[in-house]
DNA sequence: GTCTATACTAGGATAGAC
DNA sequence: GTCTATCCTAGTATAGAC
């Protein structure tokens, strides 16, 4: 894509949006760098400035159209919940969306670490809050279930299996596991199976 | 401590190290620059190089150091492992450990992740692989004592909660759990938790 | 063995031309 | 609304003085 001289760019907001998204997604959250996204979509380096004030500006647009994705990524395997549903099954479900959620951070280079992060919520963005709830909205209800309607609880289950999740992607992106597991559906499977564990115990601590 | 004037440090290599160690304890590895460790020690930017040949040799020393105080820390709660131990206790030992590990990875700003990452991994440095193999080895007993035996079933288990530590330590130190578990301890209770949920898991699947 | 000085790279951010 | 040009800051690394 793209020709030369005197670019036009329909949206170029939009574009260094998708850019920023493509570099996180390679070399993580702290590659970031406004000059290397404008490179990549093919502008000077001062033109981003038009559309953001500072480089944390332009990651907060970033994890505002992650969030929207994520939430997305996560409604794909979660169910409507219109029926009830048993809560062995809510088990299985957490553990499938820890999975999808897994794969999600290892393709983007980043989750709710960054939409939640300090760094960013210094900045206030109501979109980025409005698209944060949103994705914990879309986990909360199967949570919820497992832990038999504790809410608290069920806030603990979701951190612990993201935890997991960030853990296991932390690790396969500095390299501690290439002796071992190279796919993100592997990885996936392990964080499964620990969210399936602390899903377990959390049931079980709720039945007591 | 330090005088001004001519600086005649006994020991720079060292006192690099030991700054490097505390600047990613503080900012992480990504922060680490050869010439703020320079700055924190009283010395030029140009100094170290007489002891490390380039940003990722000291950063190695650092790992190495990090590592021989990692084995001190898990070694102080794991049990010598002469006479045998129950089960059941081997998975509280395990979950204790997973604490401990936890402490440290906060406390430090790094861990296992560090010292077997990839790109320290290149530079085929005896002493790094040497203290990172005396880090797995005060794990491995206990994890082997949890899965009967089973070499690569107690690996899976200790990358879990190796895995369930990073996780943790990553969202703490991103702000995700700021509105809610500010100590470590607190964050090293919730690894304990999930160390032994899985760790029962483990030895559930052993016993199978 | 450390210091000073320097060359080079890369990024953040702004001003003014077009 | 984007480009060119520019200023600043910060880091890596080297050379030569002491």
């Amino acid at each position: 894509m793209a020709s030369r001289s005197t670019y036009h760019h329909g949206n170029l907001r939009a574009a260094l949006v998708e850019g920023a998204l493509a570099l996180v997604a390679e070399r993580g959250i702290g590659a970031l760098s406004v000059a290397e996204v404008a490179r990549r979509v093919g502008v000077s380096s001062g033109a981003p400035y038009r559309h953001f004030a500072h480089r944390p500006a332009l990651l907060a647009a970033t994890a505002v159209e992650m969030a929207h994705r994520l939430t997305a990524s996560l409604r794909d395997v979660l169910p409507e919940l219109h029926e009830p549903l048993g809560d062995l099954d809510a088990v299985d479900v957490t553990a499938r969306a820890a999975a999808a959620y897994t794969r999600f951070t290892i393709e983007h280079g980043a989750g709710l670490d960054l939409i939640f992060s300090d760094e960013l919520h210094g900045l206030d963005d109501r979109d980025l809050l409005e698209a944060g709830r949103a994705v914990m909205d879309a986990l909360v209800p199967t949570a919820m279930t497992v832990t038999h309607g504790d809410a608290r609880a069920a806030l603990r289950l979701i951190e612990r299996q993201i935890a997991a999740a960030h853990g296991y992607a932390a690790l396969l992106r500095t390299g501690f596991l290439d002796r071992r597991h190279p796919t993100a559906d592997d990885v996936a499977d392990h964080v499964a199976a620990i969210a399936r564990s602390v899903a377990l115990t959390s049931r079980d601590d709720a039945l007591t």
